[in-house]
DNA sequence: ATGCCCGGAACGTCCGGA
């Protein structure tokens, strides 16, 4: 079963890479964040013809996330509790081939002397509160998508210029890290402890990408169920260096079959 | 020190992104 997550930066933008690298890679299940459309523009026909089940929550303009899954997708959840007032559409979560996943673009959080910083750092709050209800059912589950949040030092070209960013701030690192002493699993992390310079996103701009400065801020998320059937974890660079292609790069795990 | 590059909305130029 390999799940996959990628931030595609508007999916009408992506679309031609997005069927290319789904036909090729073939993922079991394919969570995409950064849609960008609403539901009823989201390409169901053309993703559906690769043999994907399909939940979306979208909206105009920005955000927007979704499940890809060859297997049906059942008990569809939008949104997080916690913040009636929150209308934006950064979660979607469903059971599909006997794991539940999470599709997730946590907020950016910058500039962080603004009201931005405040409501990533709620935002994941109310993430840390929902994975704390999820690990009670002992499930096999999998929490995966855009973090916006470089974990360590080593998750970041230049830790020094970005220590003020909202990516890097202890506040940010210490909720990733809260996620973590739950008893989550950073999928890529527990496989590769010693790799460096493993990034997910590099910026359109400054020639980042030649340049290879990059970030690791896409994650998965293991509950300990789904940890132990853990059996690989790869960065796929090869969308990032295609034509029009979204500023991340995809990352998929592996995990035994149950 | 600031912007660089993108996509969306919209048609000039700004917002959001990270």
């Amino acid at each position: 079963m390999r799940i996959a997550t990628w931030n595609v930066n508007s999916i009408k933008a992506r679309l031609p890479n997005v069927v290319a690298w789904l036909r090729t890679a073939s993922p079991d299940i394919c969570l995409l964040q950064e849609l960008k459309c609403v539901d009823d523009a989201f390409p169901a026909l053309e993703i559906g013809e690769l043999g994907y089940n399909i939940a979306t929550h979208g909206q105009k303009t920005y955000n927007g996330v979704a499940i890809l899954s060859k297997t049906p997708l059942e008990d569809v959840r939008r949104g997080l509790d916690g913040d009636e007032s929150d209308i934006q559409s950064r979660y979607i979560e469903a059971v599909t081939g006997g794991i539940r996943v999470a599709s997730i673009y946590l907020p950016n959080g910058n500039p962080v002397e603004t009201e931005k910083f405040p409501y990533k750092l709620g935002f994941f709050d109310r993430l840390v509160k929902h994975a704390r209800a999820m690990l009670r059912h002992e499930e096999v589950f999998v929490l995966a998508g855009d973090y916006n949040v470089c974990p360590t030092d080593a998750d970041v070209y230049d830790p020094i210029g970005w220590a003020n960013d909202a990516l890097c701030r202890p506040e940010s690192r210490a909720l990733f890290r809260t996620m973590i002493n739950l008893g989550l699993t950073d999928a890529y992390r527990a496989l590769h402890p010693n790799v460096e310079r493993a990034w997910t996103f590099w910026d359109y701009q400054a020639g980042a990408w030649q340049r290879d400065r990059g970030l690791r801020i896409d994650h998965l998320l293991l509950s300990p169920q789904a940890a132990d059937r853990l059996q690989a974890c790869e960065i796929d660079k090869e969308p990032r260096g295609r034509d029009k292609a979204s500023d991340h790069t995809p990352i998929w795990c592996e995990l035994a079959p149950g």
